[in-house]
DNA sequence: TTCCATGTTCCGCA
DNA sequence: TTGCGGAACATGGA
């Protein structure tokens, strides 16, 4: 389930239980995981390591390892699962051992992927990773200056990375429902107005969604995020919800309040 | 059996 | 150059 408010709750979860502990072994269960490094070189870079940092940018996770970074990239299914009784989840890929216990990284659809790089701003400027909507320095008008000369609808826009780090298809869908935006409305068709509107919506949502994710609290009943389903009445005005693909992907949205 | 899935990348075409 | 549609990757759940 990772987009950025989960990402986040993942880098809190693995500063809670990962930081500042002698690593004492790493398991690498599936290499598939692992994208271009050997598995000899991943371990022997970590192994009696200790992670004295985690950051996190878009959907992107780092820990610092003191001479290299530790990356991790979530996929569609991935997750961390900590345990001091040496329990696994069904899909753990690797697992990095302390002295009291251990913390598994598992990904059932192997999307995600676990390697190393030499430091966060490296790997982000490599990338050509766009800006994280919560960092202090995203403003109205830098992201207003994000969408300047561009075309295209604003759902593929909001979803690509280079531009926006971090948002995927679920919060995509909902800061546009909520702005009462259309997915496919082209983006040198916005108004200021409504750029700002997204602007404040998606930060708005993020927030919200960290806050609760991070206390394994649902989102709130209105959102659009428990009504995906064709045919359901929109939450919001009693419209209908409509399903669609937009930059191939499912997409929902209520034909009356987004234009 | 068939369809679908919170992500990313690559290719071809306009 | 930009944008978009389609396919591919791997796997389980409804």
């Amino acid at each position: 389930m990772p987009e950025l408010p989960e990402v986040e709750t993942f880098a809190q979860y693995f500063a809670r239980h990962a930081l500042n502990q002698r690593i004492v072994r790493v398991d690498v269960l599936d290499e598939r995981i692992l994208g271009e490094i050997r598995k000899e070189t991943f371990v022997r870079k970590l192994k009696g390591r200790t992670f004295v940092g985690v950051r996190r940018h878009g959907k992107h996770l780092f820990a610092d390892a003191g001479s290299v970074w530790l990356h991790l990239h979530f996929g569609m299914s991935g997750d961390l699962a900590y345990s001091q009784k040496g329990e696994l989840p069904r899909f753990a890929r690797v697992v990095f051992a302390f002295e009291g216990g251990a913390l598994a990284f598992e990904d059932m659809r192997l999307f995600g992927v676990a390697d190393l790089v030499a430091d966060p701003e490296t790997f982000l400027r490599e990338r050509g990773l766009g800006p994280d909507p919560l960092d202090a320095s995203f403003t109205p008008k830098r992201f207003a200056a994000l969408l300047e000369g561009r075309r295209g609808a604003i759902k593929s826009l909001l979803m690509t990375q280079e531009i926006i780090a971090g948002l995927g298809n679920l919060y995509v869908d909902e800061t546009l429902f909520q702005t009462g935006i259309a997915p496919r409305r082209a983006v040198d068709r916005l108004s200021a107005v409504e750029v700002r509107a997204i602007f404040t919506a998606m930060r708005r949502i993020l927030r919200e969604a960290v806050s609760r994710r991070g206390r394994d609290v649902e989102l709130p009943r209105p959102y659009l995020y428990h009504h995906r389903e064709e045919g359901a009445r929109c939450p919001r005005c009693g419209g209908t919800l409509r399903r669609s693909v937009v930059f191939g992907r499912t997409t929902y949205s209520c034909s009356r309040h987004q234009r």
